[in-house]
Formats: structure tokens, C-alpha cells, sequence
DNA sequence: GAACGGATTTTCT
DNA sequence: GAAAATCCGTTCC
């Protein structure tokens, strides 16, 4: 059954452990493809020096300040998707925090998916198909034309089912600090089934290197 | 499996 | 102008 609005009217940090195994679905003219998700992170609004959220509204973010539900979907990296569900604030008056969806496990639609992951003649495991937050918008084809679509919705295309149990009973919930992000590097918000050979491979935030200017 | 560098553009300072 | 909630191929262990 679809995640309830209430379900996400609660601060990110308790709503990110609750969505590990529930899962995401796409449906598009091409078909449905679903992930079950292992692997997320909490952001919290004005209080995180990590969230998009943290220096107040702007066009980007505007959706994050919205009702909780929606989704937030930015592009990094000048090349990459990552996809939010959005949250209440740490207090009932902040708003603007968000979940963001790190990894899943494809439950439906992996031709598809693999399809739409294919860059060459490589075959990509079926593991790997939404192993990261730019790698699962691009199995189930997220891109900026969802930011502010509403997950509650039944009959939208982009929505959110509850997993059989959740989260899992069987299965243990483990907690880390946040992939990438060099500000409040040591909170650990970042949430993931232990064990699960989706969950992507930590990668602490390193600063690039500039370009070097010719002379 | 870890460590590195390059790709590529939006967004905000 | 610099950084960015990343990914991929290569090069080493």
C-alpha cells in the first residue's frame, strides 16, 4: 500500500530508517520499474550545514521548503541526478528537510533499468543497476521534470509503497556518516540494510583537485 | 578491493 | 570562479 503523507510529516532523521524496504516505483511510457530501497540519508532544513536547504530558499531548493511527499530532484556534477523525498524540519515550525534515496534493489522493470543504465557494450549486475543515488535515478529515469512531484499520490507515476515489513525485522539497520559531504562530516544520518550487496561503497568527501590554468 | 583522475554544468559566492 | 549529497575507467595492489 502507498506511504500516507503523515508517514513523511515527521523530521528526516526518523523518517530515513523507515523507508528502508519500501519501495520506489517509476512508471513511464517505456513501463514500470521499481526499486527496493537499502540505503539512505537524513537531511535535516536551516539546521545542517549539509543541506541544499541550510543558506534558506532558493529556485533549487524551493521544493524542500513545500509539503511533505513530494520529491526534491537536483542535478550535480554537471552530469547526475539524486532524488529526496521531503520531510518536516527538525522543529514543527523549520520545514525543508529531506531523505535522500542512495541505492535500492530492483524489484521490477531490471530490463528496463539495465537498459537505461547501458553507456556501452559492458554488462552492468543486476546489483549495481541503482547502486548510488545517480546510478538508481537513472534505472528508474528520474530527471528534473519530477522535482515537485508528489509521491502520495496513487495514480501519479512517481509514488512509494510500504515493503512487507518495515523496515525489515530480519535484518539490521546500520548508521554512518553521510557519502560526499564535507560540512557535519561526522553526523552519522546516513542509513543502510546490513549486508545488503546494493548498498553502495562508503566514500569519504575528498576536495578536488582545481584545474591547473595554462600560463 | 582501494585509490586516483577526468568528465561536465548548474548553482551560488 | 569554485564547489558540488557522483560515476567510471584505469592502475595498482
Amino acid at each position: 500500500m502507498l506511504l500516507p503523507r503523515d508517514f513523511f510529516a515527521r523530521p528526516s532523521v526518523e523518517v530515513a530508517p523507515d523507508l528502508l524496504g519500501c519501495v520506489l516505483e517509476h512508471e513511464t511510457a517505456e513501463g514500470l520499474v521499481a526499486v527496493r530501497l537499502t540505503e539512505v540519508e537524513a537531511y535535516a532544513g536551516a539546521s545542517d550545514p549539509a543541506s541544499h536547504a541550510w543558506r534558506g530558499r532558493t529556485a533549487r531548493n524551493a521544493v524542500m521548503f513545500g509539503p511533505p511527499g513530494h520529491a526534491y530532484v537536483y542535478f550535480t556534477y554537471g552530469m547526475h541526478f539524486c532524488v529526496n523525498l521531503v520531510c518536516l524540519g527538525d522543529t514543527e515550525s523549520v520545514s525543508a528537510s529531506a531523505v535522500l534515496l542512495r541505492a535500492g534493489e530492483i524489484v521490477a522493470g531490471e530490463d528496463l533499468a539495465r537498459a537505461r543504465r547501458m553507456r556501452g557494450p559492458a554488462v552492468i549486475p543486476s546489483r549495481d543497476l541503482a547502486r548510488g543515488p545517480a546510478r538508481l535515478c537513472q534505472a528508474l529515469a528520474i530527471d528534473r521534470a519530477l522535482d515537485g512531484a508528489d509521491a502520495c499520490v496513487p495514480s501519479a507515476p512517481l509514488r512509494v509503497r510500504s515493503g512487507a515489513e518495515t523496515p525489515p525485522r530480519s535484518v539490521k539497520i546500520l548508521t554512518g556518516p553521510r557519502v560526499g559531504v564535507s560540512r557535519a562530516a561526522d553526523i552519522p544520518w546516513r542509513f543502510w540494510l546490513d549486508g545488503d550487496p546494493t548498498v553502495s561503497v562508503y566514500r569519504p568527501a575528498v576536495p578536488r583537485k582545481r584545474k591547473l590554468v595554462t600560463p
